[in-house]
DNA sequence: ACGCATGTTGTAACCGGTTACATGACCTAG
DNA sequence: CTAGGTCATGTAACCGGTTACAACATGCGT
C-alpha cells in the first residue's frame, strides 16, 4: 500500500486538500472542526508529508549541498562538522557528494545538486576558475573554500596559507634549524602550492636551504618522504609537512629510525586536526570546524536575503607550538 | 532572470518537451536533428535539470538519509566516512540529519527526509524501540544500526558490545589487573548500557571487583573522571572506558597525575577510532567506517529490489593490544 | 430588508520534470 | 494502391504538495 497523500487525507478527513494544507502548515484561518478533522486522519493514515513536493512548489528546500573533494583524515571530518553545526543549528539538512576524481565529476554533482538545495558550499582545491564557474548551476548561490582566483564572483572563505607557512618558516629559523625539508602536498592542489610557495619563499629570504619532498596529504606519504630521505643518506634538521596527517607520518618514521624529536628533527604539521594536539604536534591552528561553519552562515544569510559584503575572507591562522618543536612543552 | 526549465529548452529547441527529456536521458528514440538542437539550446540556455522535480515524478531520490544523533567525535565521522564511500560508490548522495536533543527531535528529523530520499539509515542508541517505530515514515526503507531489540522488524547492523566488552575483562584480568575502574558511557545510550553490563558481568564472575563512574563519551569525562577518583584517593591499576574518546582523557589525566601506563595502571578503549593507533591505546577495533558501509550497502540492496534477509547482522569486534596495556609493544 | 466586512472553504493552476498514448510520416509487402 | 509496420514527435496527465482566487455563510449596521 503506498504513501498516503494529501488527498487521502482530505478525502478522509471530508474537506479539501487546501484545508488538509493549512492544518498542516498551521495556518490560522481554519475552524477548530476542520483542524480537528484533519488531525485525526492524518494520525489514522499515519501520513507524512513528501518534502520533496513540498520543495517543488515553494522553490525551497531547506537543504545545503556540500561537495568535498574527498572524504579523507580529519580535515573533511572537521569541516563538515563544523557545517553541520551550523545548518542544524539554523533549521538546515546537509546534502554530501565528494568528488574523487577529476572536474568532469565535480560538475556533475553539482548539477545533481540542483533543485534539491537552495545554496552550495564547495571545497574544491583542486578545480581552476573557469573550471569552478561553469559547474555551478546558474541560479544557485554559492560560497566557496579555499579556491584560486576570484571563482566566478562567488564569495568565499578562505585560509592564509601563506602567513601560516611563513610562521612555520620562522619558527624553525628561530629554532636555528638550518636544513629543512618540506613535504607538499598533492600537485595541483591550490592550498599545498600556497603553502609551498610562501615557505621556500621565507626561508630564502632567511637563505636557509629546503628541500621539497612531494606527497598527497596522506599520513603514509609522510612517512614514505622520509623513509626516503634517510634511505638516501640525506640529513636534516627540519621537517615542515603541509598537512598534518603527513606530519604524523613523518613522526613515525623518525621515531622507527631513532631520530629523536624535537632534538634531532623539529616537525610541523598543518591544519591542527585534533589528532595534532593528542601527538604533541607544533602546527598551524586552523580552526577547521569554524571555516566550515562560518562559510556555512555566509551562505544562510545569503538564502535568507542579508546582504553578504561579497568576496573572499580571510582567515589567518596561528602557530601552536607543541613538543614535536619544543622540548620543553609537555609531551602529549 | 529565473533558471531555465525544460520549456525554456523546448521552445528553444522548437521541439517538444518530450524531446527534450529524450535527450537529456538518453533515449534512442531521437532523431539526430533534434538531438542536435536540444543539446545547442541546453548549452546556449545553461540549463541544468532540476533534480527536485525529476525525484518528483521517478519517485526516486538517488539520495540516502542519515539520521545521526550527534556529530561529535570521530566515531561518527568514521562512520559517515564509511557511508560516503560507498553511497558515492553507488551513485548515492547522503543527506545528513544530527539530532541533538530528545525522541520528538529525532522523529521529525525522520519525517522531514520523507520525499527527499530513498531510504534511511539511523544510528539512534539512545532512542527506544517504540520511539523508533513510529518515527520512520511507513513507506521508507530503513537500516538501523546498533538499536534494542527488533525494533519494528528493520532490518539493522549491530556490533556485539558485549563480545568486546568481554575481551577487554579477559585481557586485564590475564595482566593481573585486580581493581578495576569502568567509565561507562552516557545514560541511556543502548551502547554504553551493554558494554558496562557485559564487562560487569564478565569481571564478576572471576570475582574481580569494579567500580563504575558515568561519563558521556566525550574526551573531558574521561579525564574529569580519573581526576575523580585520584582525589579521593581511590587505588586502581586498570581502566576501561567505554569509548576511545574518554580513555584518551582518561590518559591525559594519569599523566599528569604522575602514573606510569601501563605499568600503574593499564587502559583500554573502545572503537578503535584512528587516534587510538597514534596514542598507542589497547582498545576495541570496530571498524567503524565498515559498519556505516556496510549498513548503506543493505539499504541499497533492498532499495534496488533485491533479496535482503532481514534481521540483525552482528559485527563481532577485536581487541587490539597496543601500549596502554602491553609495555612491549611499540609505544606509537 | 439590504449592502458590506469577515471568516472559512473549495477549485484549479502551478512548481518542473517524465511518459503513456495518439498522431502522422514514411516504408514495405501484397 | 492499400494495409500494416516502424519511427520520431507532440499532447497532456501525472507525481504531491501550495496558494490565488472565487464562492459562500455569517453577522453587523442602517
Amino acid at each position: 500500500m503506498a504513501d498516503a497523500t494529501i488527498r487521502d487525507v482530505a478525502r478522509r478527513a471530508q474537506v479539501s486538500v487546501a484545508s488538509v494544507s493549512r492544518v498542516l502548515n498551521r495556518l490560522d484561518n481554519v475552524s477548530e472542526e476542520t483542524r480537528a478533522r484533519v488531525t485525526e486522519a492524518v494520525r489514522e493514515l499515519g501520513y507524512v508529508p513528501h518534502a520533496g513536493a513540498r520543495s517543488l512548489s515553494l522553490a525551497r528546500t531547506n537543504a545545503i549541498g556540500v561537495v568535498l573533494p574527498d572524504f579523507h583524515g580529519e580535515f573533511f571530518s572537521e569541516i563538515v562538522r563544523g557545517m553541520d553545526r551550523e545548518a542544524s543549528r539554523r533549521g538546515y539538512m546537509l546534502l554530501l557528494s565528494n568528488v574523487h576524481a577529476g572536474s568532469e565529476q565535480s560538475a556533475n554533482a553539482m548539477r545533481a545538486m540542483r533543485g534539491r538545495v537552495d545554496g552550495l558550499v564547495i571545497l574544491a582545491p583542486h578545480l581552476s576558475e573557469d573550471e569552478l564557474a561553469d559547474a555551478v548551476p546558474r541560479g544557485t548561490p554559492a560560497v566557496l573554500i579555499n579556491t584560486r582566483g576570484d571563482a566566478g564572483g562567488h564569495p568565499g572563505v578562505r585560509l592564509d596559507n601563506a602567513a601560516g607557512a611563513e610562521a612555520v618558516a620562522d619558527h624553525l629559523a628561530s629554532l636555528g634549524r638550518t636544513r629543512i625539508v618540506h613535504i607538499a602536498g598533492a600537485a595541483g592542489n591550490i592550498d599545498a602550492q600556497q603553502r609551498a610557495d610562501a615557505f621556500l619563499a621565507a626561508l630564502q629570504r632567511r637563505g636557509i636551504a629546503v628541500q621539497v619532498i612531494e606527497g598527497d596529504f596522506l599520513e603514509e606519504s609522510g612517512e614514505a618522504a622520509i623513509e626516503a630521505l634517510l634511505k638516501a643518506g640525506e640529513s636534516f634538521d627540519g621537517v615542515f609537512a603541509a598537512n598534518d596527517m603527513m606530519a604524523s607520518g613523518a613522526l613515525q618514521a623518525l621515531n622507527r629510525a631513532g631520530l629523536r624529536v624535537p632534538e634531532d628533527v623539529a616537525v610541523v604539521g598543518f591544519d591542527d586536526v585534533p589528532l595534532a594536539r593528542h601527538i604533541g604536534l607544533t602546527t598551524v591552528q586552523v580552526h577547521i570546524a569554524e571555516l566550515g561553519a562560518r562559510a556555512l552562515d555566509r551562505l544562510i544569510s545569503i538564502l535568507e536575503g542579508k546582504e553578504d559584503p561579497g568576496g573572499q575572507e580571510l582567515h589567518k591562522p596561528e602557530l601552536v607550538i607543541r613538543s614535536t618543536t619544543d622540548p620543553k612543552a609537555n609531551p602529549r
